[in-house]
This record gives structure tokens, C-alpha cells and sequence, in this order.
RNA sequence: GCCAAUGUAGCUCAGUGGUAGAGCAACGGUUUCGUAAACCGUCGGUCGCCGGUUCAAUCCCGGCCAUUGGCUCCA
């Protein structure tokens, strides 16, 4: 159940985008759960009641409806598998012929505790020995003086708040899809429980219609068409998992996007820097990002070190050292004798390193050689110079803030970049364009006084409504993220430590969202580590939902790089920061755009825009084919041509499989007449229109960004 | 990172304990075609990587890597 705006402003609060409905809801919002979902919560009952007919120890913790479907989280010793579904799918079929009614219990606490004690919950009777350790949590979760109610179907009883259908037989058509893990609560350090998903409609036209609807997403995923189209690659044997090379067609989208995102930019008062990919350890040590607060989503350091000249990887040593043996050490030292002299140093090894023949020193790996040399070493280093790559831009703005005085007068300063950033995202979280490790952000930070913050804010959140128009971007919600107060510190801190600081952005964040009567929806502990902020999440048109956008205050890490403005009172104060990213990464907003457009892109953005292609290869026809590419490209259009021998359904083919967005077929009538047939993807022939008419449509539609 | 599934030619996919096939693409030739596939031929693979079992492994077993579906995390 997702909630979005259709780009309106009548409901300035709103609800959640609730994709769990999960045990922990008030009862108010399930009561809401609507006639599907309640079918689909049976179906999870009855799902459970099947595999304990299978599998009796197994144990059951939450089984919600979501948003295509349902699933149950149970702790089994068997792995289910695929495998197991037609089996599982059988004994549900048999509990739904047997419509058994779905009856509500009412009971005590103590007996709830009791019943779960005996491993009577979430099972098909008593199983001593066996407590209902899942439910035994979940009780522990209801509030006092909440009414604890069972549903029973059959003979399978589960602590369950409810709504169900009437009657086991009211679940129509049903499927089981997958099997996944997740952590019991959504809590790592909880066990982890297999996730039986599935999903039910009232009807098996409803349920093939869905099938249907799945294999249409699948045409239009951005992994699939990005590799139909020559969008981009992913190389992860050479480049590395996470790290996309953008093709030459995927670049013509990143350019236009960047063109757009410039021109945007200019005429609200931006300026442009560029900032290199690297930095220096005290970068991210004052910004906070290490030692804790980021440093997990972060590459390891490159540690470099000067000495006698040369570059010497110290962590490589440090990690040889660990792992050296005994018998290299013994080898390396038949070859240097010195090596066993306590006080033999670098230097020195050098140099008797180059005198040895070359068919020595050839085998001699350098790793081989820290790791014996630096055992004795390795205390006399001096500390590692170490340089990471950056995570974010914002330090490096933060650093051309403070390359110059600056004064009130000169605020508010926005300094603009694409920049690239580097992020160790987890393997398991890598997904095509849309989850990667390197990536282009539409980045800019806006320094400005407090006074001038709810404008600078609001204008951001403007841009922001002003690109989806572009894009036709109509379902999405704005997420208010705070912070939790329980993590400025400690193990788990997630939050610079500054609760007032904290307290105060918030307000006035929430201020200028409720002044501009912007709608949003408030998530706490979702906040960025130095402030509040906003993302903007989308719902791509197969359904699935990202943020795109984000729009973050910054009230911690100006100050902690000692950054100031020199006030109209003589005085110096710390300037606030807006992170914002309208455009979020290109990696991510491309691919949401190919899943948005299935990958027919508008003039402006196509990568082909316009193919030529002639009916024969006679030299006056394909002059005159010639002269219009050239004329296209002259004015920057991206327009191939196809003058082969091909057959010209063969080349439309090929143009319309390209998506290319424009196609103009030359053939002898055309040009005797100075006429050229325009054809458009997808939509087919259009007829013959003079030259001169059809190129100045192409320019003008591309000027204007048409949809 | 965790759980599960998957990995065969550029792409989509067959297949087998005895060192592999199809269609499309690519390349060469023939064809000169008015709006979604003209015809013929050729090339193309360390069957993800490493190890084990076996006379013999792409197939069986183990480890690793990657992808996918989720969990956790996020632009």
C-alpha cells in the first residue's frame, strides 16, 4: 500500500508509504487494511498453516500483506526452496476447500503467554518443548491494556490483531513466488528467518493479470534495455562490481542531463568548481565521516609514505607481517644476508637490491620483500599518510569556502559540481545503475545565513518540482528525515552529537515544509549524519521505489572545519550548509529514466536521435541524405545514418529495435520533391514534409526539451 | 556483510561423466529494396575462476568471484 501525491498540494501531512504491514502498526491502521490485503493476510495464515502441515517444528514470527502480495517469516531447519512450493501450494489449496472460517479469540495476556509458552502460536496445537519463541517477542511489543486476540483456521491458531476474510475459501487465486531471508524484527542482530513470499487475488484472472504486469517490467528494466540499447556496462572482472562505464550512447544522456542541470543551475545563482576524487585522511577525521559516523561506507585508504624516495605501501606491509613465513624469510635472506642485522635499513636494501642481477630482482615481488624487510622496520615507520577516496563533495567545498575570506556580502554561496564519489556500498546491496559504487551527483552546497535558510530551502525543493515537470515525474513522495536522539553516541552512534543543534534545524525545516505547504511525510532516524533532510522518493512505472532526489541541512561540519563569514557587525559566524542533490546521481537517474520511458527517450534525451536512411545506395540520393546529416549534426543534433545495401524494412527494423527516436527515410520522390518521410518510433510513418521543415521541428523540439 | 538461487558464443537460450550446439548479432559475398527482418556463406566458446573425485569433469564435490531475489544499508 503506497501512498503518493499526484503532484497536488491539497494534503500538507501525510501518510505513510506503509510497504510493511507489519505487526507493529495500531490497530487503527490495520482496521484500514483494504478487502486485498486482508485476503492476502489469510492467505499468509494459510500459507503458515500448509507448511506446518509439512514441516511441524517449524516457527512462525510476522506474516503481513505487502504491497504485491504477503509473506510469512519462518525458522526452519529445512531450506525451503523453490522446490517445496508445489507441495506447499497443495496443502494451502486443501485449506481452502476445507473453508474453514476465520474465528477471532479473544484472550488474557498470561494466557497468550502461556499458549505461547506451550508452542501453541503460530502452530497447529501444543508442541511441548517447542515454545512460540517469535510470538512470545511479538507479545512482549503490544502495548498494555491492548486487546491480545488469536485467529484460528482449522486447526491452526496465531496471535494475529487481524482483519482476515470470512471463511479459508474466500482466498482466490494464490502463487508463491519466492524465498528470501530477513532478520527477525528487521534487526541484524536477531536470528535470521526464511521469508516465504507469495500473492493472492481474488481471482485467477487477476492473479495472471499480475503475472502479466510482471513480465512487462521485466521488458522494461533499466539493466536490461541499458544493455539492448549500449546504454552502459557493467565490467566486474576488469573494473570492478558496482563501478558502471557509461557507453557512448548512455554519455549522450549524462551530457544532456548535465546541460540541463547546468543551465538550471546558472540562473539560479549557482557557480560551478570541480574538486579532485581524493583526499587526505584529515579530510574525513574533521569532517566526521571517519573515524565512525561513515567510515563503513567508505574504500579503504591508499597509504602512501615517503621514504628514500620512494612510495611504500604501509598497510600491505602491515598485512604481510601478519601473514609472513618462515620460509620466504629464509629464501630472501639467501639472497640478502644482511637482512638478519638488526639496524640494516631501507636505504641500504635498496641498494643492494639493484646490484643484483636482473634475473633476480625479477622474482622478487615487492610484497615479498616489505614483508621480511619491515619486520624489524615496522615500529621506525612514521605515521601513514593516508588518502581516501571521497564518499561525498561536500568536504571539498567545504575547503574552497574557506580558500578565501568570505563576507556576509557573499552569501549565500552555492558552489555547484558534478561530482564523482566513491562509495563501498555492501556487496548485497549492488543493483544495475540504480545501487553502485561509483557515482555522478548533481551536487552543489549552499552556505548561507539562518536568515537566508527557509528561501535557499524552499528554492531547492522548487527545482526539484520544476525537473519531475520536465520528466513527467508524477508519483512521489518528500521524506522529512530526523534523527533519533539515542544515537548521538555511543556503540551505534549514527548522528553528530549536537542535540540542540539538532533540535533547532528540524524546527525549521519542518517550518518552511509547513509554510510552503509542501506535503511530506515525517521518518525519524533516517536523517544524514551531519543534519536533517529531505529526500524525494519516486515509484519508477514498474513499481519500484527509490530516492532519487535530496535536499539536507547541514548544521555540524561547517563549523567543525572552522569555516566562518565576516558579519555586517564585525563579527565572524559560522555559515549554515544545504547538501542538495535535485537530479540525485546519474547512475540512479538514468536508470530510474530507461525504466520511466522504457528506454524510448524524448527527442532531447534520446542517445540516437535521428536516423537517415536511404532506399538504395545511388550516389545523388545519398548526397542528398548526406547533406541533411550534416546539417543536423552542424547544429549539435546526435544523427546516424544508414546508407547500407539493407533492404529498407531491414533498416527500420534496426532503427526501431535502436529506439531511435526519429527516423527519416530518403528515397528518390523525396528528394526530387526537397521532401524527406519522417517516421517516429513507435508511432510509425508520418508521410513526407519538406526538409527545411521537418530539420527546423527536430531543432526547435529539442531547444524546448519537449516530452 | 547475511540467506537462497543462478553463471554455457557479443545477446537470448538448448545440452551431455567421453574436451559443446541453435537463433540473432558480427564479418564476406549476392541483392537495390517505399516504412518492423532479402538470400548464401564464414567466424566465434579455458562451458565464471581455483582445487578435488575420476582413465576422463562443462556436468559430481569443495572453495572463491560475480549476478539476481530478499534482509540490513542508501543517492
Amino acid at each position: 500500500m503506497s501512498l503518493w501525491f499526484e503532484n497536488q498540494k491539497e494534503n500538507p501531512i501525510l501518510c505513510v508509504s506503509a510497504v510493511n504491514m507489519d505487526e507493529r502498526k495500531t490497530l487503527d491502521d490495520r482496521a484500514k487494511m483494504t478487502e486485498l490485503e486482508r485476503l492476502r493476510h489469510s492467505a499468509a495464515h494459510v500459507m503458515a498453516t500448509a507448511i506446518l502441515r509439512l514441516w511441524p517444528d517449524a516457527q512462525f514470527a510476522a506474516g503481513p500483506p505487502v504491497e504485491n502480495g504477503f509473506y510469512y517469516d519462518v525458522d526452519l531447519k529445512h531450506r525451503i526452496s523453490p522446490e517445496d512450493f508445489m507441495a506447499i501450494e497443495a496443502e494451502m489449496k486443501k485449506e481452502i476447500k476445507a473453508n474453514h472460517p476465520f474465528e477471532k479469540i479473544v484472550v488474557t495476556r498470561e494466557q497468550a503467554i502461556a499458549d505461547a509458552q506451550a508452542g501453541r502460536l503460530g502452530a497447529l496445537g501444543a508442541r511441548p518443548g517447542n515454545p512460540s519463541v517469535f510470538k512470545l517477542g511479538n507479545l512482549e511489543a503490544i502495548p498494555e491494556g491492548e486487546q491480545i486476540t488469536y485467529f484460528k483456521n482449522g486447526d491452526f491458531v496465531d496471535l494475529c490483531a487481524g482483519p482476515h476474510v470470512m471463511r479459508t475459501g474466500n482466498i482466490g487465486a494464490f502463487k508463491l513466488t519466492s524465498v528470501a531471508s530477513a532478520y527477525y524484527k528487521g534487526d541484524e542482530r536477531n536470528p535470521q528467518l526464511q521469508r516465504i513470499y507469495g500473492t493472492a487475488f481474488k481471482n485467477k484472472t487477476q492473479l495472471d493479470e499480475y503475472f502479466k504486469m510482471l513480465e512487462e517490467a521485466k521488458r522494461r528494466d533499466h539493466r536490461k534495455i541499458g544493455q539492448e540499447m549500449g546504454l552502459f556496462a557493467i565490467d566486474t572482472e576488469y573494473v570492478g562490481p558496482g563501478l558502471p562505464l557509461w557507453l557512448p550512447k548512455g554519455t549522450a544522456i549524462v551530457e544532456e542531463l548535465e546541460k540541463l542541470a547546468k543551465e538550471t543551475e546558472f540562473a539560479a545563482g549557482y557557480v560551478r568548481v570541480k574538486t579532485p576524487h581524493i583526499a587526505r585522511e584529515k579530510m574525513y577525521l574533521t569532517s566526521g565521516h571517519l573515524p565512525v559516523l561513515y567510515a563503513e561506507s567508505m574504500y579503504p585508504p591508499m597509504t602512501l609514505r615517503a621514504e628514500s624516495g620512494k612510495k611504500v605501501d604501509v598497510e600491505a606491509q602491515a598485512r604481510s607481517i601478519e601473514q609472513s613465513d618462515q620460509l620466504l624469510r629464509e629464501n630472501m635472506e639467501k639472497i640478502f644476508p644482511r637482512l638478519k642485522e638488526s639496524n640494516y635499513s631501507l636505504q641500504e636494501f635498496e641498494k643492494d637490491f639493484w646490484q643484483k642481477p636482473e634475473q633476480v630482482r625479477i622474482h622478487l615481488e615487492k610484497s615479498a620483500i616489505a614483508t621480511v624487510f619491515s619486520k624489524s622496520k615496522w615500529a621506525q615507520l612514521p605515521e601513514p599518510d593516508r588518502y581516501y577516496l571521497k564518499a561525498m563533495n561536500c568536504p571539498h567545498h567545504h575547503r574552497i569556502f574557506a580558500a578565501e575570506p568570505r563576507s556576509y556580502r557573499d552569501l549565500p554561496l552555492r558552489l555547484a559540481e558534478y561530482g564523482t564519489c566513491y562509495r563501498y556500498e555492501q556487496s548485497g546491496e549492488l543493483f544495475g545503475l540504480m545501487r553502485v559504487r561509483s557515482l555522478n551527483m548533481n551536487d552543489a552546497h549552499i552556505y548561507c545565513t539562518p536568515e537566508q535558510f527557509a528561501a535557499e530551502f524552499n528554492a531547492v525543493n522548487e527545482m526539484y518540482l520544476k525537473y519531475f515537470k520536465i520528466f513527467g515525474i508524477d508519483k512521489y513522495v518528500m521524506r522529512f528525515s530526523t534523527h533519533d536522539p539515542s544515537r548521538l553516541t555511543g556503540d551505534n552512534a549514527k548522528f553528530v552529537n549536537e542535540p540542540e543543534l539538532w533540535k533547532q534545524t528540524e524546527d525549521m525545516v519542518r517550518q518552511t515544509l509547513i509554510d510552503s505547504k509542501i506535503p511530506y511525510v515525517e521518518v525519524p532516524n533516517e536523517a544524514a549524519f551531519y543534519g536533517p533532510k529531505i529526500d524525494v522518493q519516486v515509484w519508477s512505472v514498474i513499481g519500484r521505489e527509490f530516492t532519487l532526489a535530496t535536499n539536507q541541512v547541514d548544521f555540524a561540519v561547517p563549523a567543525k572545519f572552522g569555516l566562518t563569514y565576516r558579519d555586517k557587525d564585525n563579527s565572524n559566524k559560522t555559515p549554515l550548509c544545504i547538501h542538495r542533490a535535485p537530479l540525485g546521481t546519474h547512475e540512479r537517474f538514468i536508470g530510474f529514466l530507461i525504466e520511466h520511458y522504457a528506454g524510448n527517450f524524448p527527442l532531447w534525451l534520446a542517445p540516437e536521435q535521428v536516423r537517415v536512411m536511404t532506399l538504395g545506395e545511388e550516389e545523388p540520393l545519398v548526397n542528398y541524405a548526406k547533406a541533411i546529416v550534416n546539417e543536423l549534426r552542424a547544429n549539435f543534433v546526435r544523427c546516424e545514418s544508414d546508407f547500407s545495401s539493407n533492404k529498407i524494412n531491414g533498416k527500420i527494423q534496426d532503427a526501431e529495435q535502436a529506439k531511435v527516436h526519429t527516423m527519416l527515410v530518403i528515397g528518390g520522390r523525396d528528394m526530387e520533391a526537397g521532401n524527406v518521410s519522417v517516421r517516429l518510433h513507435g508511432k510509425g510513418n508520418l508521410g513526407a514534409k519538406p526538409k527545411a521543415e521537418v530539420v527546423a521541428d527536430i531543432l526547435q523540439s529539442i531547444k524546448e526539451r519537449r516530452a
